[in-house]
DNA sequence: TGCCAGGCCCTCTTTAGGGCCTT
């Protein structure tokens, strides 16, 4: 399925974990996504989710999310099964995607629904277009492009919506280099399997077709 | 028992190693 980003929805999502892997037990505690229709962010979906078991003091420090919210929120199941309803059928960007694919995978796999739209990631386009960033961490990201935000960092809302920004933000400065109409979805997720010095050239061919 | 990520990308590379990103 492809979909034009400048008519139609994008999702842009980001977990908190207990830590890096779902394959060495690993379990999401936070989703937070923003659906993009026609450049404006017009849903929100936030959600901390119980994995029941213990988020260790990193983790807590990390968030700001404590073993004491979770104790009071909705198991993961339940959280998964809402929000896979949200993000059904569509487009899907998140910040160092292969990180919240896996999760989104492993946590949908436990519900029986491990069927989810094609992702982009924000981060291996930043470092194409944006290779004068001083890193391409999201924080630092939002700071050089001077993107909205409150100042709140590492909770699943605050960075899908700066996520949100940044994508929007990279569409803007690729249509201020190359003379494209719109930008499809399709092309985006091939640019972040651009090779880096290849970017010029694909982008070129692109806005020519 | 003890340990444990994984993908991308650059380079002093390709029969490899290490930094960057995500929590």
């Amino acid at each position: 399925m492809l979909l034009d980003i400048n008519s139609d929805t994008v999702i842009v999502l980001d977990f908190e974990t207990t830590g890096l892997s779902p394959d060495c037990g690993d379990r999401a505690i936070e989703i937070g996504a923003v659906k993009i229709v026609n450049g404006v962010l017009v849903e929100r979906f936030q959600k901390l989710m119980n994995p029941h078991r213990r988020i260790d003091a990193f983790i807590e420090q990390y968030t700001g999310i404590t073993n004491k919210m979770l104790s009071k929120s909705a198991p993961c199941a339940e959280v998964m099964h809402e929000f896979s309803e949200f993000i059904d059928g569509y487009n899907l960007v998140a910040h160092n995607a292969s990180f919240d694919s896996r999760f989104l995978d492993a946590e949908l796999s436990r519900i029986k629904r491990n069927q989810f739209g094609p992702f982009a990631c924000s981060m291996l386009i930043s470092r194409r277009i944006y290779p004068d960033a001083p890193n391409h961490k999201l924080g630092t990201l939002v700071e050089y492009k001077n993107l909205p935000n409150d100042g709140t960092f590492h909770r699943a809302l605050a960075d899908a919506e700066m996520t949100a920004y940044l994508w929007l933000e990279i569409i803007e400065d690729i249509k201020l280099e190359y003379p494209f109409e719109c930008i499809s979805f399709d092309i985006m997720k091939k640019l972040s399997r651009t090779p880096k010095k290849a970017t010029n050239d694909f982008l070129l061919s692109m806005s020519n077709n």
